[in-house]
RNA sequence: GCUCCUAUCGUCUAGUGGUUAGGACGUGACGUUCUCAUCGUCGAAACCGGAGUUCGAUUCUCCGUGGGAGCACCA
């Protein structure tokens, strides 16, 4: 079978992470069985939906690496065909206008929950025959049996859409819901899998009703597992950062997001962890894709980011971060690297080579040494860098102590109580910066009670 | 409230009708080291509960319980 898969985000917002995982799953299904994957764009909802959000998902998934093979498609250009179907519906009774008052509706609804059954439309218009126009909408005769389908990951599932009630699936023959548009689109774009996220599972009953009506044939469908915030509620802003584009401006690179994200939920064979999105499709199934929600882990992604930053090339970061891959910016990034998670950390840790920070003066004592041992110390190195022989350092830190020599040399370079060795930082600053440095603490010190 | 989904270390997860229940992140200790980071070694840390099936259940079944999602003229 040709496998046909897509991509379905609504642009009310910028690409949520979750809808990017979602996505990225189809495109490694895709990939996996050499199938076609459709960016559709899901914007029947004329009020909420921006054509800002758009460029936002379509840049970020560009971003991630996920290509696709046909569209953007948007729905808002597709009203004519929706109608259509809606026209079909209507002409064989499996729709009608319904022009019951939104307040009529909210105090049945009120009243049931109440009485402690499920909320549902009573079928007040079914049978009026209201005309088709103003204030009214249409709704779906949902059949009161049970619907079932076998999951892609989770096995059979029912649902007694007796439950259901009459659902609306148009604002207006010109506005299509989202329930009634994607069983269209699904069908004329030929989607053979649906691939989406597990709160899409109560839907899915009233897509395969819709698609019984229609006279479609149902695709499959694969729920995956939701992300999850720390306190195990669906990843939402109100906890974390949501949107993608977050975590690209953080510093993040879409080769680890894409691997972490790929981690979230499935599992290889082996315990394998490094995967180019390449050898992910390869390695991808929806068999083993896990069924519960999984908890969003930042300090996880921080450990991947920091090793894929490891594996580039000091060239390749400098280029990245938009910095001039000179001889002094590539020595800096490969100083800081080591201790560096996102991108955004070489700037702030490549901070201290261009502007010395303030520091306390007791900052350079290395344990209990007296101000005078410091001056003196510092001016043993300030001896031996002058002269062009910074490569003495290790000789004076045998003769003096390495705690000694060390310690205040590197807090009079960096000014700071963590950073690289005072031999590297003395090497990226050069012999006349690092002399002013030390010129620096030893004012610090000659002033210091 | 109703419907559906779900359940192994704190987190992501592997796995099995009989295992010392494995890996990774995080965490603790140690080593390397002037500091931090990197790196290396070692450690602590889990099968939700109760029945049933079985010689034997973490694994199979059922019932609880916990957690989640959905119940729009949003998607």
């Amino acid at each position: 079978m040709n496998v046909r898969v897509r991509m379905a985000p609504s642009p009310t917002g910028n690409l949520h992470i979750g809808t990017a995982r979602t996505a990225l799953f189809n495109w490694l299904y895709a990939k996996k069985y050499g199938g076609t994957l459709v960016l559709r764009i899901e914007d029947t909802d004329t009020e909420r939906s921006k054509p800002e959000f758009e460029k936002d998902i379509i840049d970020q998934l560009k971003w991630l690496g996920l290509t696709w093979d046909e569209g953007p498609v948007r729905q808002s250009e597709r009203l004519h065909i929706y109608e259509g179907y809606l026209r079909q519906l209507l002409a064989n009774g499996n729709a009608y206008w319904c022009n019951c008052t939104k307040e009529d509706l909210e105090a049945k609804r009120k009243n049931m929950m109440e009485a402690g059954i499920a909320p549902k439309y009573d079928g007040h218009c079914r049978d009026k025959k209201v005309a088709e126009g103003t204030n009214a909408v249409i709704r779906f005769v949902m059949p009161e049996r049970v619907f079932s389908f076998t999951d892609l990951v989770r096995g059979k599932i029912e649902f007694n859409m007796a439950l259901a009630g009459d659902i609306v699936i148009a604002k207006s023959i010109k506005s299509p819901l989202y329930n009634f548009a994607v069983v269209v689109d699904d069908h004329e774009m030929a989607i053979t899998h649906v691939i989406r996220g597990e709160d899409g599972i109560p839907n899915t009953p009233k897509q395969l009703a819709i698609q019984e009506a229609l006279g479609f044939k149902h695709p499959h469908y694969g729920h995956i597992p939701l992300i999850l915030d720390a306190d195990r509620t669906k990843m939402s802003k109100r906890n974390s950062a949501t949107a993608l584009k977050e975590y690209a401006d953080a510093g993040y690179l879409p080769e680890a997001m894409v691997n972490f994200l790929a981690l979230l939920g499935w599992h290889p064979v082996d315990d394998r962890e490094m995967f180019t999105p390449i050898e992910l499709a390869e390695a991808f199934s929806l068999e083993r894709v896990q069924k519960a929600g999984a908890v969003f882990s930042l300090d996880k992604l921080n450990w991947m980011n920091a090793h894929y930053i490891k594996k580039m090339t000091d060239e390749e970061i400098a280029i990245k971060i938009g910095w001039e891959p000179n001889d002094m910016n590539v020595r800096i990034i490969a100083l800081v690297k080591s201790r560096t998670q996102t991108l955004k950390d070489f700037e702030t840790q490549g901070a201290i080579f261009f502007h010395l920070p303030e520091y306390n003066t007791a900052l350079l004592a290395w344990k209990e040494m007296a101000t005078e041992e410091i001056s003196a110390s510092l001016r043993r190195c300030a001896d031996a860098i002058g002269v062009g022989h910074s490569a003495d350092i290790p000789a004076l830190g045998e003769k003096y102590g390495k705690g000694e020599t060390y310690w205040p040399l590197r807090v009079a370079l960096s000014g700071q109580k963590e950073s690289p060795s005072p031999i590297e930082l003395l090497h990226v600053l050069g012999k006349e910066e690092s002399l002013k440095r030390i010129e620096h603490a030893l004012g610090k010190l000659a002033s210091y009670a």
